[in-house]
Parts: structure tokens; sequence; C-alpha cells
RNA sequence: GACUCGAUAGCUCAGCUGGUAGAGCAAUACACUUUUAAUGUAUGGGUCCUGGGUUCGAGCCCCAGUCGGGUCACCA
């Protein structure tokens, strides 16, 4: 028996096995993945009989060739005025954004990865003998926008002084088979038949980045901010990690997490709804700094700031604490901006917000007294509970101490830090991994970042005494008890990881979607998500 | 989850007190050898989101649902 066969045996009973088992019920395919819709509207009819047109002259619509491409059509456009010498054969490659045809000559545009360019196509120089089928037929008909071409010729400038290239010879390097939307921009900037449905914007992103400009640059400094947050981590010497996603106690923050099923270990996994337990661990055994971008998944609702999967990075930096972290942040945080935007102040939603450091610095209990005139300090929790009611903010049974000031903050306060500001000093029923604040044991050595009223950051200086931390998690089994579904499990091997000890380390995590939009001055996260998630097409 | 707005041609949108659907772009055909929201002439293109109901008759009115946007709630 070949090994082939073999595989395919092992395959088949797997296969038997796995449908057979009762305890996966959650792998029935839903009926939005059975079926294709295949009807076709007029203009796909026709792209697909110029298909078959195309093949039939000889013309694969598919080439596999490696295509010669020598220059960007930006580069082309920025260096042309000055060294045309140097672009008497060139060749782009790109897609087809609009086509204009004036009988014997005609124009077109494409656009590459770096922008658009004009192309100017005359008959007799792409055809120059007696058959003229490739201009009058391939070109003027068959060849559509959304098609990809590349295009050997020299570069000039026409009549109407926009750089263009004069093209020699075309050729087809993929057919479209789906008409793309064409977006026009008239002379006075002004935008036309804009494709702006955000939910075809979103379920097709590819459609949008190809016709939409700006959608494009967005995710391109989202990736600068990335890179240049990785450079400044780098410089100091911290370690790039990678941590489970699929974790058997879904802990370092309060939230509700996925769940789903491994079928070899027959147990429950959690997708991660936090890193942080993880990164800890690898300070105990040794690294002096540790960084991850990390996918976090919180089964809870969507909005205009909540994708149920998004990005945090998390840092954790030994020997320091959240004082220092401040000073890292805020001087972090004001060359981020520069480098992205070429600024220090950012507008946004209307508002100009000034990331230059340093940053105003309240602890929470001081914002709340400014803003509410109460001090909460040494309230207990049904005092604190009954000035919320004055207050007009919410509260529920379940609700521990923490859980009602941060209400009131919220509620009450944040909204008024538009300017970046670290809220410090939160009291220690609402940070279970946090250090006591070295000055008052009822507060925690923890800063959150706000701009623009919403929390950008998240740090402490990390909890390290493993009897203090057992008895924070037992803290946290109370409020469980009493309904709170976002309490954190107690993790056990996190616990006897700090009882190796763990040195004083001060940690941080940035909401990496909330940052860039900040800085592309979106205001919602759909826009800097590629893929945001949605509920699936209806289909038929 | 609640409220609210929306869904009509490939895209963007009109569509009157209910009377068998329109425009621009895109497409097709013809003309045009430096245009640029190219232009001119002609043409084709529709499950009006789905399912019920009211009505002689529904894109429009009523009910239920689907998907999306916004606001709020929940939530970092």
């Amino acid at each position: 028996m070949g090994l082939g066969a073999k595989r395919t045996l092992t395959r088949l009973f797997f296969i038997k096995f796995f449908f057979n088992s009762a305890k996966v019920t959650h792998l029935k395919v839903p009926s939005y993945l059975c079926k294709m819709n295949t009807k076709l509207s007029e203009q796909e009819i026709l792209r697909r009989e110029s298909l078959e047109a195309l093949r039939k002259e000889g013309i694969n619509p598919y080439p596999a060739e490696e295509v010669p491409v020598n220059v960007l059509s930006e580069t082309i456009k920025q260096e042309f005025p000055i060294k045309p010498e140097k672009y008497t054969s060139v060749c782009v490659a790109g897609r087809v954004m609009t086509k204009r045809i004036m009988g014997k000559a005609s124009f077109l545009s494409i656009k590459d990865s770096s922008g658009r360019i004009q192309a100017y196509i005359n008959r007799d120089v792409v055809c120059p003998g007696e058959d003229k089928t490739l201009y009058n037929v391939v070109f003027k008909k068959q060849l559509d926008i959304g098609d990809f071409v590349s295009l050997k010729g020299h570069v000039f400038t026409t009549k109407t002084e926009e750089i263009s290239i004069h093209v020699s010879e075309l050729k087809l390097l993929s057919k479209a088979l789906k008409p793309l939307p064409v977006v026009k921009t008239d002379s006075q900037g002004e935008k036309h038949d804009e494709f702006n449905d955000p939910e075809l914007r979103y379920r097709q992103r590819y459609v949008d980045l190809i016709v939409n400009e700006g959608v494009k640059e967005v995710f391109v400094k989202r990736t600068q901010v990335f890179n240049t947050m990785r450079e400044v981590f780098n410089e100091k010497g911290y370690l790039e990690v990678e941590t489970p996603i699929l974790q058997s106690i879904p802990g370092g923050a309060a939230a509700r997490p996925f769940m789903t099923h491994h079928n070899t270990l027959d147990m429950p996994l959690y997708l991660r709804i936090s890193n942080e337990l993880y990164l800890k661990r690898l300070i105990v055994g040794g690294f002096d700094g540790v960084y991850e971008f990390a996918k976090d998944f919180r089964n809870e609702g969507m909005d205009r700031t909540h994708n149920p999967e998004f990005t945090i990075l998390e840092i954790y930096v030994a020997y320091k604490d959240y004082k220092w972290m401040m000073e890292f942040t805020e001087s972090m945080f004001e060359k981020i901006a520069r480098k992205t935007t070429g600024s220090a102040e950012v507008s946004f939603d209307g508002k100009k917000i000034n990331l230059a450091a340093p940053y105003q610095r309240v602890p929470i209990l001081e914002a709340i007294k400014t803003h509410t005139g109460f001090d909460l300090i040494d309230k207990n929790e049904a005092e604190i509970k009954k000035i919320a009611e004055s207050l007009d903010v919410e509260t529920s049974p379940d609700m521990g101490k923490g859980k009602v000031i941060d209400a009131i903050f919220g509620d009450k306060c944040e909204k008024y830090y538009v300017q970046p500001t670290f809220i410090t000093d939160y009291p220690i029923e609402m940070s279970p991994l946090c250090k006591k604040h070295r000055d008052d044991e009822r507060l925690t050595e923890r800063f959150e970042l706000f701009i623009n009223g919403t929390e950008i950051a998240n740090a402490y200086s990390e909890l390290n005494d493993p009897i203090d931390q057992k008895e924070r998690f037992e803290d946290q089994l109370g409020l469980q008890e009493k309904g709170d579904d976002e309490a954190m499990f107690i993790d056990k091997d996190f616990l006897r990881s700090l009882e190796y000890g763990m040195p004083p380390t001060s940690g941080m995590g940035i909401g990496m979607d909330r940052l860039v939009m900040l800085l592309t001055g979106k205001t919602s996260i759909q826009e800097v998500i590629f893929f945001p998630q949605m509920r699936p097409e209806k289909n038929e």
C-alpha cells in the first residue's frame, strides 16, 4: 500500500469518526455556505463573451509570464519633469481605471500600487502593420475597466500638461469579469458616484481599496504606527513575542470570552481576551522587556468603537514602574504622531488634539471630585452606590465597589478628557492585577490614558506579590458569585509563576485600532480594520 | 438588546395623493489621431431586500423577517 493511499484511508477513518462524534454539533454547515449564486448581469455576460473571444484570437487573458515592470507610476510623475531622459523606455503595469476612445487615438488611466497614471494609445503606433485588430478589437472592444494590463512606451507630457505614457505595446495581464464602480472626480475635486455604501465597502473591501482614494492610505498609516512602535521597542532591546490565543483560562482582563472546543483534548478552550498573564510569565522567565501585538477577542457588543476581534499592543518592562511608563508612553505617542501625520497635533471629530508630551496626570478620585463634587476615598460600597444613584449613574447588585466607581467615571468624567490625560491611582477593587499604591493601600499604581474621552491605554506597576495576587483573585471569585460574569478566573499556574519571583515590572496595553482611528481621523473602527466583522450575506 | 433611518439597473441616486419604474456614470453600437467628470447620436439593462396582507391595482400603505448605518444600553 502506497503512502498516499494509506493516508487517504486514515483520513476517511478520521472523517467517519469525526462525523459520528455526537459532541461535534457546531460543524453543521450553515446554508449560506452551500450555494453559489450564479445569476449574471448583462455586463458580466458580455465580459465572459469577451473572454472567450480573446481566447479564440489566441490571447491568453490570464498569462503566466513575469511582467518586466521597471517603474511605478508615482515615480514617473515625480521624476519625469526633472530627468526626462530616464523615461524613454518604461514598462508599467496596473488596473485600467478609465478609458476614453477618440477614433484612432485613445487615453486610458491605469492604477498601480503607487497611484494612477494616464496613457496615450495611438492606433498606428500600437499596430504599425496592416492588421489593426489589436487596437480596433482587443483594445477598443474587449479591454474593460478593471482589467490588468502592462504598458511599454515612453513618457511624455500631453497638450493639457499631464504626464502620460505614450504606449508602443499593450498586453492584457488579467481580465476582470465584474464591472468596477467608476468613481469620477471633477475639476473642482468633487467626487461623483462615489462607492460609499458602508455595507458594500466593508464586505468587498477589495473594491473599496481599488476605487476609493484614501482607503489604502489609512491602512498604510496603520502599519506605520505599528512599525514605529516596533522601532521604539526594538531600540530598547525589548523582544517581540507570541503567546497563546487559545487559552484554557481566559485571563488578564474583565470580559466575556468566545468559547470553542478542542476535539482531541476534548476540552473547552477560549479565545484570549488578553495576553497579559503570559507576558508576565515571560518576565518571570528572565526577559527584561517583552511585547506583543495581540489579536484579542471579546464576545460583547459591537459599535463604532468595538469589533469582536481587535488588536492590543501589550508591553512589559522589568525594573520599571507606572511613572516611567507614563513618560515612555507620552514620548512614544508624540513620535508616532509626528511620523505618521507629520505633526504632534491631530484633528479628530472636529477637535484639535495635541499629542506632544508631557500629558496631564489626574488621579481618578480627584477627577470624580472635580466633575461630581463627591470625594469617594474611604467610602464603602453602599455609600458609593448611593452617590452613584444620586448622580443618575445606573448600578446593579452584582457590581462591586470597583465597577461602581468605574461607572461613575465613565458616565460623568471621561468625556472631559479630550486632550491626552493620564488618569491615575485607581481604587484597588478595580484593578486585581495591579500593585498597591506605594503611598496609599486603598489605591493602585495604575493609569489609563484618555484621549478624546476614550481610553487608549491602560498600564500598571504590575502586582508581583504572589500572596496579594492570590487574595485579589479570590476577591474576583466573590464577584463571580455575586453574578459578575466578567470577574476574572483564578489562574493557578500564573500564581505559581509569581511565587518563583517576578521583578518589579511595569506593563501596558494600548488599543491599537483606536489609536489608528485617532491618527487617521476615522470615527468608526470599521474604517481601520480591513475586514470588520459582519453578518454573513444572505444567499438568494 | 432598544429606538431610529435606509435597501430601486454594475455604481450613485430620483420615483408625486397607490395606476405595470427613471436619470447620471458604467455597458452596447456608430463617429472622432493629445482627451481628462472627453464629446455627439442611438440602444440594451430591473426578483424595486424577502415573505405575507390590504386593494380592481403596491416600489409606495399595513404586518413579520433579513442585512446595513446611526443613537442608546451592555461593554474597555
